[in-house]
DNA sequence: CTGGTTAGTGGGAGTGATTGTCGTTAGCGT
DNA sequence: ACGCTAACGACAATCACTCCCACTAACCAG
């Protein structure tokens, strides 16, 4: 009844399941391409679509680039809890982080300013060994 | 010899000028409106040209807005360190703050998994008690 | 199974921020 | 004052993302 009708759609479910696959955070462009790669070519408007519904169900988590690019990354059914990201800058690999220290420290610098409905980010980049040492990292993205 | 000339121009003043007296975090074309408003008609692509120089003199700090828009703060001389800000997302506020607790813990997560060149981006936003009180502010930009 | 209703689709145009280009302007050392 | 060249600035180009709108196909009866 209050739930608007969702239709289970074909492209609804390559979006989810490319979003699954990839192992770190993929830009909606990057969704896009990986579609058509597998012969599903999906409109860019559907994958931008579908992408904003899964981050408002919760199950896709948005971050933005140092660049300005929406990077998105599947995180539902793991992760119900807040949690932040550490990314390699190069391959994309990402690690899922939990602490609860900064969630209890941002509560607590919020209320010490008093500012309340407070929400925070927090990503870590940095370079992980395997690609500090083969610097030359090719076999990311097929 | 060695450094590279830096011409000190009417416009980089202005820029930096605009940047210093804005409360919070503005837009690259918030500070080129204000560059016009002011009756100095400077280059939007000499506004961006000074805010990255600005940023890489680590006199500006840059977060990305939510809605994808780059946006600089004056961070000089109050704070040579690295710190973080907690923003109001209603009238822009913003407040210095720094946790070395979260330096630390940032340096620990990489550490464990042996990341290298570590960087990370912590950003909270709420709402502070003057807007809450009173929701309609409309006072924040003219 | 069939037909109607309408959410979902897609592609192309539109938008808005940021970057690149290049001839012109104006600091700064001589 | 002169000349060299960094800095400027207007516009074009790029890029991620959104909007529009006619078309397709999911879902729900009957």
């Amino acid at each position: 009844m209050a739930t608007t009708q969702q239709r289970t759609t074909v492209q609804g479910g390559a979006v989810r399941s490319v979003l699954v696959q990839s192992a770190g955070f993929s830009s909606a462009q990057d969704i896009h391409a990986a579609l058509r790669r597998q012969g599903k070519p999906v409109g860019l408007s559907t994958v931008y679509r579908h992408l904003q519904s899964l981050v408002e169900q919760g199950v896709a988590d948005v971050i933005q680039s140092p660049d300005g690019e929406a990077t998105y990354r599947y995180c539902g059914e793991t992760t119900s809890a807040h949690h932040h990201h550490l990314v390699c800058r190069k391959c994309g690999h990402t690690e899922e982080v939990t602490a609860p220290a900064i969630e209890r420290w941002a509560a607590q610098i919020a209320s010490k300013f008093d500012f309340s409905d407070v929400d925070h980010t927090v990503e870590i980049f940095g370079t992980c060994a395997p690609c500090r040492k083969g610097s030359a990292q090719s076999a990311a993205k097929s």
